[in-house]
DNA sequence: ACAAAAGTGTTATGTGTACACCCATGC
DNA sequence: GCATGGGTGTACACATAACACTTTTGT
């Protein structure tokens, strides 16, 4: 078979950006490194591509390696591609951004990468660019999110309001007002409400709700307007 | 030096989506690719990464090549690495999109590519997963260009208003009312009227304008919401 | 004088925002 | 009975959307 040739292979890679909210903050997922360059310092999860793999396939491969999760949401963030990103040997890196319920995540699976969950604000320095591609992955969830309901994808199934609320405004770094915030969620259709209530957050307790998936699915990509006072994107 | 053994390398393209307006439609710039696979067909503009460029140099080089033009509206789109999208050998593409002044394009420069502009919905069908990547690049405009000012990448420096709806009117396949249209274009602060006027569109002339740069640069990140009824993204 | 496009202002409607009180429960 | 968080309604301000006529000038 014929080749392209005179032309220059080159490694790629593909890195994730695990997030995830434990009810309180945005939380990211990161692994002890275990090989070198920079063995043991903390690091996105990655991995090469594989010659008969497409991309999507390859992101969906390395989180699941990781974390045992499968169709979870996960979104191609950018390319990175900086000649001397990799001090071994260029590597070009396709990074993916994942949302998944924390609850759902088996911590024992990734125990082979010591991995932990780090507050996005306190989260430790990161190998290569890879700091920059977690700030890129930020800028993104906070962009996407103010008109997509994309955050769904961090709550479990059932889910409380005031939950989506705590959510949003660790996402936004903001504070929203209860009734507006609740009228605003109610009035796209979206939620379904439960019988039974949450009461581990309050006494009284608080309602659960589900996505309406018919109507998630139609308004996935309609803009939506959330979000009063981001303090910048 | 060491090296990453045992993993596979492989061929990395960067392909160019160029946008002009001629101030009736948007129009897409395409070549005759003059190599094997595919030789003679219509394609984006294209080229592989080279070793000591990053994906950004590769794609101002490619535009460059093409058009002679350097310094334009330049965005990393997508990555498309399906394992088969090339049949001659595998090759991941990062997808670019350019926005340019259809007027300082020099034909010339293309001349050895045959290149032609098309209007986007009457465009010959591409090689490859082109098609794809051309779609992809469509809604990324409209998405972006519903909330910040890109599409001013698109005209002169000196532009009427009348100009610039018709280009909004094009971009979202919609007609806008031409009084609400310049009250929220001028309420921007984006604008700077001139003395002079444009007597090309009709017989009282239509004043130019220019952008404040400035304001253009500040509010770029800013959201805006120029378009009543968009017909999809 | 008329055709063709440019330019401009007002009103109605709806959407967003601010704001305060009662409810249910566990202790 | 009180402290804690959950749940709801209204009034006002602002932004958007609908809409029609006058101006300029080349022919």
């Amino acid at each position: 078979m014929l080749k392209y040739s005179k032309q220059t292979r080159l490694l790629l890679a593909v890195d994730c950006i695990i997030f995830g909210f434990d009810g309180e903050v945005l939380k990211i997922l990161l692994i002890k490194r275990g090989f070198q360059p920079e063995k043991g310092n903390w690091s996105l999860m990655g991995g090469f591509v594989q010659p008969d793999e497409s991309l999507d396939q390859s992101a969906n491969r390395i989180l699941k390696q990781l974390t045992g999760l499968e169709g979870v949401y996960l979104e191609q963030l950018y390319t990175f591609g900086q000649p001397q990103r990799d001090p071994i040997e260029r590597t070009v890196s396709v990074a993916y951004f994942a949302l998944v319920d924390i609850h759902k995540y088996e911590a024992q699976i990734s125990d082979d990468y010591h991995a932990e969950w780090f507050q996005l604000k306190r989260a430790p320095k990161l190998i290569f660019d890879q700091q920059e591609m977690v700030e890129q992955a930020r800028k993104r969830i906070r962009y996407k999110a103010a008109m997509h309901p994309i955050l769904f994808e961090l709550l479990p199934t059932k889910f409380t309001i005031p939950q989506l609320q705590t959510l949003y405004e660790s996402v936004f770094n903001t504070t929203i007002d209860k009734r507006n915030f609740s009228k605003r969620v109610l009035a796209t259709g979206l939620l379904i409400k439960l019988a039974d209530k949450d009461k581990a957050g309050s006494k009284r307790g608080a309602y659960y709700y589900q996505l309406n998936m018919q109507n998630y699915y139609a308004k996935f990509q309609a803009f939506m307007n959330f979000i009063p006072n981001p303090d910048s994107l």
